[in-house]
DNA sequence: TACGTGCGTGAATCAGACA
DNA sequence: CTGTCTGATTCACGCACGT
């Protein structure tokens, strides 16, 4: 078994373990912000005529409708502010958490989240390409669910892979409503008898979107309701850890083979594009410091119509204003902000040479 | 003014008129169970922080109304319990609430809406077509808003018309997910400055669906979050009773000449919101997300000279080129531009298939 | 008249490093 | 912690205008 050894409490995670029992008493044996992310599909039996099923599985006594049901939003709503706030817990400053329901859960989730300071960042819709019809032809076909995606708090810089979404998209920004089948076929996992061997699997396309999204590799993915372990699954293929807490043994089992079979990529293939942001920065003055650009030269904006001097400090002086690319070019414009390494350009041999150029070549020096 | 007398409380409804004022002082004016169907749109409660500037530096211009201020969560909730309690006493027996919100909102509706003991029957998604991206590149696309559609108790009968929806949905049963685009074009309001007359004006399309799936000709519906109108225009189109409720007179003077243009039975108004038939664009990525590809497997090109392997966000690596597979596609032949749907071809069992095959595998399942 | 180009804009909880 | 400064970031439409 890998472990992490956790800094604040030189406790360590038992990685890529799924753990049996209650999934509350658990996580708060685990070490504090030790989690970079919380993916939880919690149950949402309640409201379900016939077998009244509590997460607590606490008994139900039989009395009137209007008192169960409000009973049951009672039990149900303790349930969900119990896990979560052990989840948060867990979590790093910078962590992050997804849930998943549909209408009979996901608002108390959704409020309870606000409610313990979680800052949501988006809800994303599952569209489900082959849904199951509704057959009594009285409601909706009920062909989505909803994810809710979240910051442990307001200012916690959580981790998105935009560019990588982005490419995942064919280059057009990823949307908060996602197509993607049910699980069926050769991935649905099936028991001894045939019968599937999970009610609720969900699909690894599904986990991939979020594990590609916002974990980067070597993240420590925690999943409190693990079934039959598409979360865990998907994290081994993705070259993530996984901790996964499952109460009952039949779906242990079935997760522990599921995940034995799994081969990680390769470590070429889980390289994915990274944002601009993310390069390195450099300052300006180093295209002067290296003789790229000499103090004295004319710079020419993107439209033409303006042009600045180059300072020996590296910052430019224009008819009224002098200050770095960024400030001069945003005051010619009128712009609340301007990006001066491709808002400016130079004259070499005749032809307009973006100064973003220069910036590259530095760039790519700093990476040999 | 056309009126209705209610049986139970013998006070007349003050049908087809927008009443001015505190929307939950108006609805405790009229009588209890005297209303078929209420659509509420409420303030978000968006907590928007500074400005936020497009790419190109202009600036978005944000929902900052006052109406949408509140100034913490339990200011709000109490605003919305107090808004639906008085709601639920004006719904008839097997009356029925539609509730429009975001996530910043949506999650304390939907749990309050159980609360007082509505049945939800389904939450809607509208995919809106054209939303606005995200400018930062630090969210998904916020390219969705929630409905819930709730009858006032478990037990109501509510309308349903199921073979009308699914006329309007090409013979298809109607799904959970409604794709329309957001309002504007002609249907925008404006003032008499140009600008619109309304920050969160609803498309029309979204209210026909609404109203021709759980309504009946001669219902009364009730809008207490009248805005400009949308609900009673579509109302009056689709012979419906309306009643509106709106605090701001600028509003309500927009809405009032609005519905006073709308014919009754506009055929074009029932046209709307078929879906269009293309075929749907499906990002590579979406073969890794599926497993129909592995990431780090090779790729290889319709002449064989070529080869790329897959990474996990959907993008290739080649010997000295990473990108799109088109991109890709396109440097190794020293093309402008290549198919790469066309152009890769993955070996399986031995033999070449074209990953054309997986696209309209794909295509087909979405088809659905 | 038909078509192509450019511009405007939409319910948005939209930055991060460094001093 | 606060203030300052760098510099990254957009998709689908409708409409006006020009050829």
């Amino acid at each position: 078994m890998k472990t992490k050894t956790n800094a604040k409490s030189a406790v360590s995670l038992p990685l890529n373990t799924i753990l049996d029992g209650d999934c509350i008493e658990r996580m708060n044996a685990l070490p504090a912000e030790s989690i970079d992310l919380i993916f939880a599909d919690p149950p949402y039996n309640l409201q379900l005529k016939g077998d009244l099923h509590r997460p607590d599985n606490s008994k139900v006594d039989a009395v009137d409708d209007h008192w169960d049901q409000f009973d049951s939003f009672k039990v149900y709503d303790k349930f969900t502010r119990e896990w979560l706030a052990a989840a948060r817990r867990l979590l790093k400053p910078n962590g992050a958490i997804w849930v998943i329901g549909s209408y009979h859960n996901v608002f108390r989730m959704g409020a309870e989240l606000q409610n313990q300071g979680f800052w949501i960042l988006n809800d994303v819709v599952w569209r489900k390409s082959n849904p199951m019809p509704n057959f009594r032809g009285k409601r909706f076909t009920n062909a989505h669910e909803t994810m809710i995606w979240a910051g442990k708090t307001e200012t916690s810089k959580y981790t998105f892979n935009y560019e990588a979404l982005k490419a995942l998209n064919e280059g057009i920004q990823m949307r908060s409503d996602w197509v993607i089948p049910i699980c069926n076929g050769g991935e649905r996992l099936k028991d001894d008898n045939g019968d599937k061997a999970h009610p609720t699997q969900k699909p690894e396309a599904l986990l991939h979107r979020v594990m590609v999204g916002s974990t980067n590799v070597g993240d420590v993915v925690l999943d409190p309701f693990f079934g039959t372990g598409t979360t865990g699954a998907v994290a081994k293929m993705l070259g993530r850890e996984f901790i996964g807490i499952e109460r009952e043994e039949a779906y242990r089992k079935v997760a522990e083979k599921r995940i034995a079979n799994v081969r990680k990529f390769d470590k070429e293939a889980l390289e994915v594009s990274v944002s601009k942001r993310s390069e390195p920065r450099v300052p300006f003055g180093q295209l002067v410091e290296r003789g790229m650009l000499r103090p004295g030269e004319e710079l020419y904006s993107l439209n033409g119509r303006h042009k600045a001097k180059v300072r020996a400090d590296g910052t430019l002086i224009g008819d009224d204003i002098k200050g770095s690319i960024h400030q001069v070019g945003a005051h010619l414009e009128g712009a609340p902000s301007c990006n001066g390494w491709t808002y400016w350009s130079i004259k070499r041999d005749g032809k307009q040479v973006p100064i973003e150029l220069f910036r590259q070549q530095i760039r790519a020096e700093m990476r040999n």
